[in-house]
DNA sequence: GTACATTTAATGTATGTACATATATTTGTC
DNA sequence: GACAAATATATGTACATACATTAAATGTAC
């Protein structure tokens, strides 16, 4: 088995620490090469694909691009330009939200739900990917320790 | 203490095994966010920072272009055009490899040297950030975690 | 109600990423 | 040695990201 010090060539890390940042690193990096190749030749690009999933998270309901940003990983990507591509394809609706014309409403539309139909069984699963080699108790583990890392400072 | 679904307010995951694959993208991404915010105002982006860290650890010896990019993490990131802007600040040198002349020698400079030393200072180690959260031996079982999670398919 | 600050989304710009293609050099085969 | 295949880097392009600025709508103070 490859270590992540065998992976990227780093022959030692200053500390078990230093160690673990870039194996977190680099394995979310691994994540994203999976899922980007299971997209490929589906016209659509990773962060697309997952602003359509949050939308369809949304059940009908409509969300706003800030709202969007929220419930994105990359935080300070442009929800407003992803969705422009979106909605090019008739894949989501944008319209002014009537409560607060300042808002956008976002919706996913048919056609969008459609694809994502699709493009749901090409894409592997977290539970695929991982339920092999760690036990429910080992993944509840590590969510656990990755909770708590991002909860001190 | 906030879970990984409060934070992207996802009321619940499919799975375990689906929590922790979000978390893992997560907790990569909010490394980024800390790194490129103690970057800010230092006129230097966290890519470039990252292939100057690369260099250094070579310490002076060259390293060509397909070395630097097995060491990165994000793999497909284009190393020839990172080296470019570093090449233009004077951090790094390139020249043409003698022994091979397709390949391109990168060594970083005096200069870049002192500028990632700077750096450093500002940087966040991996170990201030998790240390006090994490025992050494946590982190190591965590690291065996994720090595075996990439070791499958 | 007007003035001013705040909020929301869009846009401008520079950099980075993903992927295909081009160019130069080397290697292998005959 | 000639030539095809492989390799290393650079470049073209579309899209994404990071961050500052702008424009419109709303909230708040007076």
């Amino acid at each position: 088995m490859k270590s992540i010090g065998e992976e990227i060539q780093q022959a030692e890390f200053s500390d078990v620490y230093q160690e673990l940042g870039i194996n977190i690193l680099f394995t979310a990096a691994w994540f994203g090469d999976r899922n980007r190749a299971a997209l490929k030749n589906c016209d659509i690009s990773l962060p697309q694909y997952n602003v359509l999933r949050i939308l369809r998270g949304q059940k009908g309901k409509a969300i706003s691009i800030a709202g969007l940003c929220e419930r994105m990983i990359d935080k300070s990507s442009n929800a407003s330009r992803i969705v422009d591509k979106l909605e090019t394809r008739k894949l989501v609706l944008r319209r002014v939200c009537d409560k607060d014309r300042r808002q956008v409403d976002v919706v996913i539309t048919e056609k969008g739900t459609a694809l994502l139909e699709d493009l749901d069984k090409k894409v592997p699963t977290f539970k695929t990917i991982m339920s092999n080699q760690l036990s429910l108790k080992d993944a509840a583990a590590l969510n656990f320790a990755l909770d708590e890392i991002r909860n001190q400072k």
